[in-house]
DNA sequence: CCCTGATTCGC
DNA sequence: GCGAATCAGG
């Protein structure tokens, strides 16, 4: 994928945002993060090694999705609660877990209709589980985000929590 | 092992 | 210029 104005100036800011590379590469879809080190360097962005393991994780607060990236409106709590108890009962969690890349938003492509809940730490964004509803093209989540951002291991936690008897499901999955 | 950024070097 | 492979480190 070339590196067009746009994309780089995407990756200045999100760079000197402080976002890690990987996350970088995640929210920018379809490069690596060695793609963002890598051009990172080239386009002499400043340095952060040393800082690094310093720098404390991005956090997110909880039940306040967002808007960091993009300045858009949270999704209606009310919806996302409603979502959540849904899923605690185990209904309508099938589409959530089985989303693909391919489903990904993106700063590119995020609307007023998609949610925007950011890339954070996952333990924030752990019980975001607003859902996709491919019919109307509303409300997407990051919970898809950070499945694929988290990995095979994720994919294994979340599957051990569909298992789960609904009562032993923790509190805040229905607290936001 | 998980992750991080830095660097090298074949393409 | 690009980025996979690799390195060094928390």
């Amino acid at each position: 994928m070339a590196w067009t104005q746009e994309r780089e100036d995407l990756l200045r800011k999100l760079w000197l945002q402080g976002l890690s590379a990987s996350q970088i590469a995640y929210v920018m879809a379809g490069i690596t993060r060695n793609a963002v080190i890598g051009k990172a360097h080239r386009m002499g962005l400043p340095k952060r090694s040393p800082a690094t393991s310093h720098r404390p994780k991005p956090r997110v607060q909880r039940g306040q999705p967002s808007l960091a990236l993009v300045g858009a409106r949270p999704a209606p709590r009310e919806s996302i609660i409603e979502k959540q108890f849904q899923r605690s009962l185990g209904l309508g969690y099938e589409a959530g877990f089985e989303a693909e890349q391919g489903d990904r938003v993106t700063l590119m492509t995020l609307t007023s209709r998609t949610c925007k809940w950011p890339i954070g730490d996952p333990a924030d964004a752990d019980f975001h589980f607003c859902s996709h509803d491919a019919e109307n093209g509303r409300s997407y989540c990051e919970f898809h985000h950070s499945l694929a951002y988290q990995g095979v291991r994720r994919r294994r936690q979340v599957a051990e929590r569909r298992a789960a008897p609904v009562e032993a499901l923790p509190l805040r999955a229905i607290a936001v």
